[in-house]
Order: C-alpha cells, then sequence, then structure tokens
RNA sequence: GCCGGCGUGGCGGAACUGGCAGACGCACAGGACUUAAAAUCCUGCGGCCCUUAAAGCCGUACCGGUUCGAUUCCGGUCGCCGGCACCA
C-alpha cells in the first residue's frame, strides 16, 4: 500500500514549479483560445465557495482547451470602481483608494488558492490611470460621435446611494445595489445614446451562442413593437396629437384620447373650466415616485375639456390626462380604444365614457361587453374595412393613413438612453469642461487620463452634486477650446464604464498609445467563452455590446460582438437556498477547506455539488466524497506505477470508454457528471487492477491525463511518478478513443412482458431478432403466459412481448 | 397579469435521439480490522406485502392522452423559482 497522498506538500511544490516554467505558452503557431471570467469587484469581505465556483468551471475548461493545443488567453482583473469599493470604504472610514488596493490584494491571494491558469502579467485594474485613461478616451469619442450627450432630465434616484441611477439599475422600482425605493430627481445628465444601436443590439444576438434565457432577457429589454403613428387634429385648433398604437385597426373605436401629464401640450389643452383640475393633476403626478405609481392598481385621470378629431370617422373625442400613460414612450399620447385594450376598458368604464366595438370573434356586435376583446377577429363599426379580417386591416389601416398624411408605419423600442453620470466620488471623471462660451467641451486626448484628485471628504453629498464640486482648484480650469476660464465636469462615471471594454485591454494592457493594438486585438479576440453569473443579463452584458459595436463603428477593433459563447454558472447558497451573505451568517469560505482537503479536493467538489448552471446548496460533509475518491486514485496509480502488466482487451476497452465518457460530458459541460464519471472508472480500475494483479501504465495515464484539468496538482505529481520530465500539460496530448475498441461482445437486455420488466437475458451483440426473441422467451419461462399478439426486438436495447 | 424554467429516495443528484428509474456521492445501518476510537475496507439502503427469501404490487408533483413501452412526447391542474410589469 502507497503512502497516503499529502495535498500540502503536493501543492506546494507544483505551485512554485508552474510559477518557474508556466504550463500555457504561446509559441506563434497554436490557435488561441480565450476563455474570461466575470472580473470581480474586489469586496472586503473577500471570496466565498461561490465566487470559487466560476472560476473553477472556467479554469477546467482553460485547461481541457490548452490540453486540446490551443494558447490559452485567461487572465484576471479587478473592477474596482464604482458603489461597493466606495461604500465599503466609507463603512471601515478608509481612503477608497486605500481600500481598494488592500483588497485587490487579498482577494488576489485567494484567487491564487484556485491554482487557475490565470496569465498575471495580463492583469487589469479599472481603477488605474493607464486603464481609465482609455475608458475616458472610448467616452470622448462618444462624445465627439454625438453618442453622449448632456440632458435635464427627472431620473431615477437612489437615497441610499445618493446618486442617479440607469433603467437597468432599477428592479421592480428598488435600487438594484441597495434596495432602497428608487425616486425622482430632476439633474442635468450625460447620458449615452444606447438606443441608436437598439436595432443591432437586438438583431446581432442572432449571431450569439448565449442561453437562450439570456438572449430572451436582452430582447425584452430592447422591447422592439410594430406599429403606426397617428395625427388626431385638436378640434378648433391647427394642431395635431400624434399617438403610437400597434393596433391601428381599432381606430374606429377610438373614443378617447390619453396624454402623459408630463406631455408637453398637456397644460396648453385645458379649458378655462378645467385648467384647474388640470393643473391640479400634473403637479400630483410630478410629485409621485416610481414606486407608488406602479402601486397604483386604480386608474386616475383629468379631463382637459378638449377634444380631438378621430382622423377616419370625424368623430369628436374627448382628451384626458392619465399617469397610466408613460412621458418617454412612443409619443406620450395614445388613442384609446376600450372595445379591445384593458386598461382603456378599465378607464372608460370608470370614467363613463363611450365604448364602441370595431372587433368581434365572429362578426357580430356584442351588446354587453364585459371586458376587453383583445384578440385578432372580424371588423365592424369601421365603414369600408368591415367584414375584414383585424390582421388584414392593421396592415392597411396606416398606408391610408400615410396616403392622406396623418400617419406611418413605425417601430418602437423600450430601451431608453443610458444615464451614464453618478453624484460619486470613487469613479472615473467625466473628460469634460464646461464652458460659458464654447459649451461641452471634451478635454484633449493627449492631455487624458484626467486624473480624479485627492480628496479629503469623499462621501457622496446627496445635494444631486458629486463630492468632487467641492474641489474649487480642481474645478476651475480654463477651457481648452478657447482658454476662458471654465469649470470642469464634476460628475463621475458609473461602475460599468471600465466593465464594458476591459476584455479589450487585458491582451495588450500595457499599450500607451491605443487602448489595444489592432493587431493583437484581431489575434486574441473576440472572447470565445464568457463565465459568470446571469445577474448582467441586461447590465454589463448590454454595454459592453453597445461598447464594442461603437469601437467596431470608430474602427478601434474589427469584431462588432465581445463574447462568442456565454455560460451562466449557477449560484451557490446556504442552507435552504439561503444567499450566501455576511449578515446571514452562512458564509462559507474556501480557505479552511483548502487547508484540510486541499485544492483538487475542494475544486472538484466546486463541480460536483450540482449542475453547473443551476443553483446548489452547499453541503458540508460532501466533500469528503470526492476527498476519499482522489485517495484511492492516488492509490490506484501509486501501487500501480511500477506494474508491468500488459493492456488487456478489457482494460482497453475501459480505457476507451473512460475517455470517451469523460470527454462527451466534458464537451456538453455536464461538469458534475464528469467527477462521477471519473469516480465509476475509478472503482473499476481498481477492481480491474485487484483481478489482473496490475494495471497497464497506458491506462493509468490515460486516466491521469484526463483528471488533470480538474486535479492539477496530484495529476502533476502522479505524472512525474509514471515517470515523466515533462508536466502533464505540456506535450500530453487528450487521450484519444476509438468506438470500435469499445465495442462490446455481448450485452444485457432488459425482457419485458407488455412493457413490464421481467428479466434480463445476456445476448451477443450481433444476434438476428428471430434468435434474440427465442432467448427472450426462454429466460421468460412460465412467467410468459396468454397469446403472444406482438413481438418486439430494438438491438442492443430492449425485448417486448405483448400479451393477451 | 404576461413570458420563461423547474418539480425524481432521508439529502445532492443520474438516466444519450422514448427502452432495466434511482448511476455517483452524502447521510444512515450492519460487518471486518483495532484494547478502543479515527481512518480504511466489505455489505445493505424508494415504498408496500412478508418471520425470511423468491415472486408480486405501487412509485419520477397531480389528472388524463399518444405508444408495445413515457422521468422523457402531448393536453390540463397544482406548487416552486426567475424575468418583465400600465411600453398602448
Amino acid at each position: 500500500m502507497a503512502i497516503p497522498y499529502n495535498h500540502k506538500e503536493i501543492e506546494k511544490k507544483w505551485t512554485k514549479k508552474w510559477e518557474e516554467s508556466p504550463v500555457n505558452v504561446d509559441d506563434g503557431k497554436k490557435p488561441k483560445y480565450y476563455c474570461l471570467d466575470m472580473f470581480p469587484y474586489p469586496s472586503g469581505n473577500g471570496l466565498h465557495v461561490g465566487h470559487w465556483r466560476g472560476y473553477v468551471i472556467s479554469d477546467v475548461w482553460s485547461r481541457y482547451k490548452m490540453m486540446k493545443g490551443y494558447y490559452l488567453i485567461h487572465p484576471m482583473g479587478w473592477d474596482a470602481f464604482g458603489l461597493p469599493a466606495e461604500n465599503y470604504a466609507i463603512k471601515m472610514g478608509e481612503h477608497p483608494a486605500k481600500s481598494t488596493e488592500d483588497n485587490v490584494n487579498r482577494i488576489r491571494e485567494q484567487i491564487r488558492q484556485i491554482a487557475a491558469v490565470y496569465d498575471w502579467d495580463m492583469e487589469v485594474n479599472t481603477t488605474d490611470p493607464a486603464f481609465y485613461k482609455w475608458t475616458q478616451w472610448i467616452f470622448v469619442k462618444m462624445f465627439k460621435a454625438g453618442l453622449a450627450y448632456e440632458k435635464e432630465m427627472p431620473i431615477n434616484w437612489c437615497p441610499s446611494c445618493k446618486t442617479g441611477l440607469a433603467n437597468e439599475e432599477v428592479v421592480n422600482g428598488s435600487c438594484e445595489r441597495c434596495g432602497a425605493p428608487v425616486t425622482k430627481k430632476n439633474l442635468k445628465q450625460w447620458m449615452l445614446k444606447i438606443t441608436a444601436y437598439a436595432e443591432r443590439l437586438l438583431s446581432d444576438l442572432d449571431k450569439l451562442d448565449w442561453p437562450e434565457k439570456v438572449k430572451k432577457m436582452q430582447t425584452d429589454w430592447i422591447g422592439k413593437s410594430y406599429g403606426a403613428e397617428i395625427d388626431f387634429k385638436v378640434d378648433g385648433k391647427d394642431e395635431a396629437i400624434k399617438v403610437y398604437t400597434t393596433r391601428p385597426d381599432t381606430l374606429y373605436g377610438a373614443t378617447f384620447m390619453v396624454l402623459a401629464p408630463e406631455h408637453a401640450m398637456a397644460a396648453g389643452l385645458a379649458s378655462a373650466e378645467q385648467k384647474q383640475a388640470v393643473d391640479d393633476y400634473i403637479y400630483q403626478a410630478s410629485m409621485k415616485s416610481n414606486v407608488d405609481r406602479l402601486q397604483d392598481k386604480e386608474k386616475t385621470g383629468v379631463f382637459t375639456g378638449s377634444y380631438a378629431v378621430n382622423p377616419v370617422n370625424g368623430k369628436k373625442v374627448p382628451i384626458w390626462l392619465s399617469d397610466y400613460v408613460l412621458a418617454d414612450y412612443g409619443t406620450g399620447a395614445i388613442m384609446c380604444v376600450p372595445a379591445h385594450d384593458e386598461r382603456d376598458f378599465e378607464f372608460a368604464t370608470k370614467f363613463k365614457i363611450p365604448i364602441v366595438q370595431v372587433i368581434s370573434p365572429d362578426g357580430k356586435e356584442n351588446p354587453d361587453l364585459k371586458e376587453a376583446y383583445v384578440n385578432p377577429g372580424i371588423m365592424i363599426n369601421s365603414d369600408e374595412f368591415n367584414g375584414m379580417p383585424s390582421e388584414e386591416a392593421k396592415a392597411k389601416v396606416p398606408d391610408i393613413m400615410e396616403k392622406r398624411g396623418l400617419g406611418k408605419k413605425t417601430v418602437q423600442y423600450k430601451l431608453r438612453d443610458w444615464v451614464f453620470s453618478r453624484q460619486r466620488y470613487w469613479g472615473e471623471p467625466i473628460p469634460i469642461v464646461h464652458c460659458s462660451h464654447c459649451g461641452c467641451v471634451p478635454v484633449p486626448e493627449e492631455e487624458l487620463p484626467l486624473l480624479l484628485p485627492d480628496v479629503k471628504s469623499y462621501q457622496p453629498t446627496g445635494t444631486g452634486e458629486s463630492p468632487l464640486a467641492a474641489i474649487d482648484e480642481w474645478v476651475n480650469t480654463t477651457c481648452p477650446a478657447c482658454g476662458r476660464p471654465a469649470k470642469r465636469e464634476t460628475n463621475t462615471m458609473p461602475q460599468w464604464a471600465g466593465s464594458s471594454w476591459y476584455f479589450l485591454r487585458y491582451v495588450d494592457n500595457k499599450n500607451d498609445r491605443e487602448l489595444v493594438s489592432k493587431e493583437r486585438a484581431d489575434k486574441y479576440l473576440p472572447v470565445d467563452m464568457y463565465i459568470g453569473g446571469v445577474e448582467h443579463a441586461v447590465l454589463h452584458l448590454l454595454y459592453s455590446r453597445f461598447y464594442t459595436k461603437f469601437l467596431y463603428d470608430i474602427g478601434a477593433v474589427g469584431f462588432d460582438e465581445p463574447f462568442t459563447k456565454l455560460f451562466n454558472q449557477g449560484m451557490i447558497t446556504g442552507k435552504n437556498g439561503i444567499k450566501m451573505s455576511k449578515s446571514k451568517g452562512n458564509v462559507v469560505s474556501p480557505d479552511d477547506l483548502v487547508r484540510d482537503y486541499g485544492c483538487d479536493s475542494l475544486r472538484m467538489y466546486e463541480l460536483f455539488v450540482g449542475p453547473p448552471e443551476l443553483d446548489s446548496e452547499w453541503d458540508e460533509r460532501g466533500i469528503e466524497g470526492v476527498n476519499r475518491f482522489l485517495n484511492r486514485f492516488w492509490s490506484l496509480v501509486m501501487d500501480n506505477k511500477d506494474s508491468d502488466a500488459a493492456p488487456t482487451k478489457e482494460t482497453e476497452k475501459l480505457r476507451h470508454k473512460m475517455i470517451c465518457d469523460i470527454t462527451t460530458r466534458l464537451e456538453s459541460f455536464s461538469l458534475n457528471t464528469v467527477v462521477s464519471g471519473f469516480m465509476e472508472y475509478n472503482n473499476k480500475m481498481l477492481e480491474l487492477a485487484r483481478k489482473n494483479g496490475g494495471m497497464d501504465k497506458e491506462t493509468l495515464e490515460a486516466a491521469v491525463t484526463l483528471l488533470a484539468p480538474f486535479a492539477p496538482h496530484i495529476c502533476e505529481e502522479l505524472w512525474s511518478e509514471l515517470g515523466h520530465e515533462t508536466s502533464v500539460f505540456v506535450d500530453n496530448a487528450w487521450p484519444e478513443y476509438d468506438k470500435a475498441k469499445m465495442a462490446d461482445d455481448e450485452k444485457e437486455i432488459a425482457v419485458q412482458v407488455n412493457g413490464k420488466t421481467r428479466c434480463v437475458v445476456t445476448l451477443p451483440v450481433g444476434i438476428d431478432k428471430e434468435a434474440a426473441l427465442a432467448k427472450g422467451k426462454e429466460a421468460l419461462g412460465d412467467r410468459l403466459a396468454g397469446t403472444v399478439v406482438k413481438e418486439i426486438y430494438v438491438p442492443g436495447r430492449i425485448i417486448n412481448i405483448v400479451v393477451k
């Protein structure tokens, strides 16, 4: 019996060796494979076993690709600007620059424990001026392209984080970060015109090998709809209200109109009698927070006193204001067809507005409509369209309106422009100078980076100004265009700014002339495999796609999608599926587990705990199982490394089957079953070794090679024990299998009567149907009673005798 | 409300294109080794019926359908999770 496996010594030994001679090297001939982890923000709490999982998954995949002959791009960096880092600093009473650096150093050490093949020469940090120089450069380029613009408007404001938020950062009316209810605040903001890319962001999803779920979330977020814009003349005035509708077929049924209270024409439409009521309503609406507006179940509204004219039938329809109409979608005004829209129905019923049915399932009018009929049907009460299927009218009505100059077909998107200013300290300063003479002037590119000034008070002010506004000597500057006194922009960028393009920088992280050289970008990018949590489905992943498309448009990179393939790993939770958090006290640290069981055991247990794409509960005891397996595997190899046993037909078959099984499962990312596969084959090898008094070297080497991406240290040690001078990862090809050599001579087949298994027979593989059935019936004996109606034999699968 | 996904032993989970449900592991029980314990090794482990065994019956959330055969396909119900949420 071999001496037991000492993980501490072995892991220490190979960590050192790998440092001295890296196993992933670019010989200039190998094809590249870029496997990227979503880079972490350096939290003060350190890593828990959930963070490990994603990194282990990507490392196993990376090492596999490396062994398949690729030069690997597998980098790591730090998303170190932004709210989490700043909030941590405030809590600890430290300067964010200091706490961020400390946390980065700590987490780097923890990540090193995973023993992933990261290329640390590629490391980036978003707070490094040499990095954020290019974050600012991209902003300047966007400004010059007209994609970054300033706008004063009511935006989502988190009163707890004291900053504005993007739409994507508001979850159910609350702040994505801290959960506080989001209010509105009127602020002058920098916006990025992501809406200009809506169509490309939508249609290019087809090119991506991403989980359908994520593609769908982005599709829904972009929210494309097809419809028409139609003008309604205001009765007695020389102006028209433009509405957007996806149901132009219902135009004859429009019995009123509703404008958003924020609509530019809202106040002006009030008649003298209604003036007071209208003004009150507009004021009240402006005071309501998003949450209030969402929670209002009962519809409210006010009649303006004015009427519009339905362009198809000339009928006068009342114009109302209501906050169920959104100001920033479509035209901010709608035509209302209560008979065929649930919301309009509810509103019309409450305010006693006429309901006119124009579509019917059977072509007949229902005199007592109890609810809106929203499905397609036959047109009624619609003059020339009567009798036509509504789907046909949907296309024809806009054509007619267009001919008369009163409308046209259009498309709309739910996607809004990106609120890009943050009123916080710890971010990239927006490189803009406000000049009373020249307006907004970008900081000249050669003056970048515009350094984030050191400041004593970095706490958020809550006034809508960032702490930078208090630093007079920084704020006051001269205009780069005209040289007159001017003021710097004091807002900073959101955390997403750096993370939207960091993956480009890894491959050329020391370049001080370009954000990435075209040559290196084209050589190593795009990212072949991106691994991370699903929480970024519409935040980081949408922003990165937008940035990449922009950089493609200005010729900075030669591809317009950053991440070819995406894998979302599930979360590791504590007991009962509760998310691990410090406040819940259910955080499991990897450090103790690495100490007690070793890195290799923890790596394998991270995979064994459940399917990688699903959430899994952490069960402390389970790691014992994989640790026992590694010990048994160690013994198997150590006990047999000097065995002169020759391969037998049996061991050869086992080897080919093992290679095939492990490789197939790995390719399909079924990593939990790869681990169970190793356990099974290990048991089979132990059994054969015992039976044959040894195990041939070829089989042992194949097993060590297959296991190496999962348990790199122990496999390196065993590989060298098997007599190899070089690393298991170098000059060692991933083993191949031969289907012919896996073939069995005979197979166990279940024998069923009426679909119920009665017994099992062992049949030679090539046996013909008659002989197989005869064997099956013989085995059944007197359990086969009654008249045989049908006999089924599926070779290699099943025998089923149907009796009556 | 709308749109996705999921539901398998005490537990985590497995089952390729419909073909022996419960692989592998955890926990548990019994045994071997030991003065003893730990570690290790061996055996058992869905439920019912039964002294035991064999055989049988039931069983993949629930009800029904297609099929020689359904965890897998179809229709409906319930439950859990996720996304969107007055987008006209």
